[in-house]
DNA sequence: TGGAAAATGTAGCCTGCGCTACAAATTCTG
DNA sequence: CAGAATTTGTAGCGCAGGCTACATTTTCCA
């Protein structure tokens, strides 16, 4: 077993990561929306979590408190640049942790479902280490 | 973006995961302290995932409830023969990907805590992906 | 353009898992 | 072996994020 206090921090890395991912969700799927259909609908924000429409507002709600988002009733809602920014991390990271499952033979389905729960726990030096892997990967084949 | 069935089902995989994680933690935990303590105490519970002790006697009546583990007043805490199956499940998978962050240059002390928040996400394919990928470098070098 | 359909909002409930504060039991020790 | 220290237990609170049910607003179209 680890040493104490390692273990603990270990423990809570992982919950502060966790009490950030719904946050980083719906920036991220916000922020496609807005791309793909020029608006993000809180019907849509809901039916691709697949949650409630009731629960979507509450989390927006939790967006707005937290300054990453906007919304005037009966409108769609919108990014500060904040969650603009967020949004922009959180897809980069996305990516690179599909990419990585991937490269170390995950299927790509399966990558894309795996990846939507661990991103949220990888780390600067994991990413950096993954996009290192990567490119070593590349410059190989 | 991905098509919404699927995108829903990555986010309602994420759920599922992580409504299980606390109780993979404290099964894994619990395990480990039996083996090199002979006993695991609420105390040392608590310590080591950096919560209350007030916390961990919840979560070890949510355990009880799920029949994963027992325990009476003022005494240790056992795991039930599910309990226990499900704690080397767990150190299995935590092992697992512990090794496939460091086999691709992750450093081993953040790998130990990237893998604390992952772990609860990796599929059984994903896992095996790893499993096979370990192999490969360990036969080529 | 008026009424049905769709979208959004509100209220209230549940569970999980944090916390502090206080109570009771056990264990250690002088 | 009595009292202090430790450990365990209980009560009650807060927040996040699920849900259903019902209300309201907007949008669409016959």
């Amino acid at each position: 077993m680890p040493p104490v206090a390692v273990q603990a921090r270990g423990f809570a890395q992982a919950r502060v990561a966790q009490a950030q991912a719904t946050l980083e969700d719906y920036a991220e799927l916000i922020s496609d929306l807005i791309a793909s259909d020029g608006e993000a609908r809180l019907t849509d924000i809901a039916r691709r979590l697949g949650v409630s429409h009731a629960t979507a507002i509450k989390s927006v709600a939790r967006l707005k408190r937290e300054g990453l988002a906007t919304s005037k009733p009966y409108r769609g809602v919108f990014l500060t640049e904040t969650g603009q920014a967020l949004a922009e991390r959180v897809r980069a990271r996305h990516r690179l942790v599909v990419g990585l499952l991937v490269a170390v033979g995950v299927p790509e389905a399966q990558a894309e479902l795996d990846a939507e729960g661990m991103e949220h726990h990888a780390s600067k030096a994991a990413l950096t280490a993954f996009a290192e892997f990567l490119e070593r990967r590349r410059s190989q084949s």
